[in-house]
RNA sequence: CCCUGCGUAGCUCAGUUGGUUAGAGCGCCUGAUUGUGGUUCAGGAAGUCACUAGUUCGAAUCUAGUCGCGGGGACCA
């Protein structure tokens, strides 16, 4: 038997990287950046001011209750921070022993798996600072509108195309605020911004539905407990990938999945089961938000609940409508519910309405790229009292990938001008010329690489580098003070016309007086 | 975690019912090119056939296990 230690003696450092984690070079990251400040300026538009939070934070600060052991716990990064600190009481005072020491801990600490939770951290926080904690009770939460973009972090087991562990979300929301018209002005945002990052109108859809509906309804039904009611919305929440039928299996009996797979039911009864697929089924078809009103208030709901609800959604439709947002980019969806807990009131989904063709010839969508809601409990557990947010979040990465899968990335940009090394001597030379090129606005690269003395590896790697242009400066040139420039893009633009390389070479080469090159380049580069 | 498929050069893949020395295209490297990316031409490097064990005279090919990857499902703050 192979001993552990020999085991160990032959473990080597391989450079590899993390499963789920990505890194992102320069073309995927022009893609997300411009999504990020498109959407960006949009949202400061409406006057939420950017924020930053940490990646790390106290693992109950986020909501999530302490990992057993040091083991990653549902789905969330979490560690012992390696330095002790006192254990605090709800009142933030320190706890203390028999002896009156402080009790001190090396506490849990969890990567962020959104920006929500980090959000409720910051408004508890900055309360906490301002306020005193008795007063909290005694008055109304203040108004903090915030947006923020940055990665998140989530343990996913399995890993599929287009789910990472870490990725990006841009999120913005309102705190502090009861008020439905913010709820239709999330819409509003979202439309606003998914535009500004490019997509056309009808490619997309903000979808609408209200909680309280729902679960009214379900009140009406005779769903007494809460988990019920979340297990009920949790299925429902699978209407768009497994349909109204096994949607109803779900409820009831169960069922078999094609793969294969068990899916257990919940066992509701048969009544129950088919109210609630009727509930979704009346919704189905896409029609006037105004029309999908007249259908609920004609199912005569009683609950008070599902009445209020309802008037929150004419109060939504009113606004949009006042501003002329209509069914091309805001529909209500009543079977609309997200599959998250802590949703109380309006929810919001954007789907996008593109497909593409995979690489073996099938059609595929992308689904859902945006996602958002009211959610009324957030700080309930970090203050002691209920503050109403609402918000929503675009996924970032998600809506790169539908920039990419439906050729609506924008063309790789240019690289730099590119200054070709020819002679040791010269190298003062042109590190001046690249600086006088930089003063006039054109970003510009000397090369530095260890086979300088290689013309032609020094044209591939501008080539590799998508560099627009060449600066050739030999000894010849340096004297009678001009530059050769080559236009590589206008060379690789009409390299099949060519067969002779001097006459090609013609074509694409000029020189210029080193005085007029910045102006001459900046001329070239308009085009 | 459950079901299922796959693993052959850097990449995409061929490889016959198990049979001797494992192939192609692209990419890469060198040269034609005397200071210059495309095209063309000539040449070159590169694989323990994922790993381990078994069946067999003989395994890339068959069997089992392990690892890795893909697809479907369950879970998801």
């Amino acid at each position: 038997m192979a001993n552990k230690k020999q085991v160990e003696n032959k473990r080597g450092t391989v450079a590899r990287k993390v499963k789920g984690f990505r890194d992102i070079d320069p073309s995927l990251n022009q893609l997300k950046w411009k999504i990020i400040n498109s959407a960006g300026q949009v949202y400061k538009s409406y006057g939420f001011e950017h924020w930053d939070t940490p990646i790390l934070e106290y693992a109950d600060c986020l909501g999530k209750y302490l990992p057993d052991d040091d083991t990653v716990d549902k789905g969330v990064y979490s560690f012992k921070n390696p330095e002790v600190e006192p254990v605090l009481r709800a009142d933030g005072s320190e706890l203390r022993d028999e002896d009156a020491h402080v009790v001190m801990e090396n506490q849990h600490l969890s990567m962020r798996y959104d920006l929500t939770s980090p959000l409720a951290r910051r408004y508890a926080e900055g309360l906490l600072e301002k306020y005193q904690r008795h007063m909290l009770n005694q008055m109304k939460p203040p108004l903090f509108r915030r947006y923020q973009f940055g990665p998140v972090y989530r343990y996913e087991i399995k890993l599929s195309p287009g789910r990472f562990r870490e990725f990006w979300q841009l999120d913005f929301d309102n705190v502090g605020t009861n008020d439905v018209a913010a709820d239709a002005e999330v819409c509003m945002v979202l439309s606003d911004a998914l535009e500004a990052i490019g997509l056309p109108r009808k490619s997309y859809v903000v979808k609408v539905n209200n909680r309280k509906i729902l679960t009214g309804y379900l009140k009406e039904l005779g769903v007494k407990d809460d988990l019920t009611e979340q297990n009920i919305i949790r299925v429902i929440d699978k209407m768009d990938k497994i349909g109204l039928d096994k949607v109803a299996l779900e409820l009831g009996i169960g069922r078999t999945d094609d793969s294969g797979a068990e899916v257990k039911g919940l066992g509701l009864d048969e009544k129950l089961v088919r109210s609630v697929a009727d509930f979704i089924k009346g919704f189905s078809i896409q029609r006037k938000r105004k029309e999908v009103l007249t259908d609920l208030r004609k199912l005569d709901i009683q609950n008070e609940i599902a009445q209020e609800g309802i008037q929150e959604m004419v109060k939504i439709d009113s606004i949009l409508s006042a501003l002329d947002f209509d069914e091309e980019r805001v529909i209500f969806d009543p079977s609309l519910v997200r599959g998250l807990a802590y949703y109380t009131g309006p929810v919001y989904e954007v789907e996008s309405l593109q497909s593409y063709i995979d690489s073996k010839g099938v059609e595929r969508r992308i689904g859902s790229i945006c996602g958002g809601g009211r959610y009324d409990g957030l700080v309930e557990n970090l203050l002691g009292i209920k503050v109403p947010a609402t918000g929503a979040s675009i996924g970032v990465d998600r809506l790169a990938e539908l920039l990419m899968l439906t050729n609506q990335a924008p063309k790789r940009k240019d690289g730099p001008v590119f200054i070709a090394y020819f002679d040791e001597e010269l190298m003062p030379h042109y590190q001046k010329v690249a600086r006088d090129l930089r003063t006039a606005g054109i970003e510009t690269e000397v090369y530095y690489g260890m086979d300088k003395k290689k013309m032609k590896k020094q044209m591939a790697y501008a080539d590799d580098k998508n560099c627009p242009f060449v600066v050739l400066i030999g000894a010849n040139e340096a004297e009678a003070g001009i530059a050769t420039v080559k236009n590589l893009k206008l060379g690789k633009e009409i390299a099949d016309k060519f067969t002779d390389k001097k006459e090609w070479m013609e074509q694409v080469q000029k020189e210029v007086l080193i005085g007029e090159l910045a102006d001459y380049l900046n001329e070239q580069m308009k085009g």
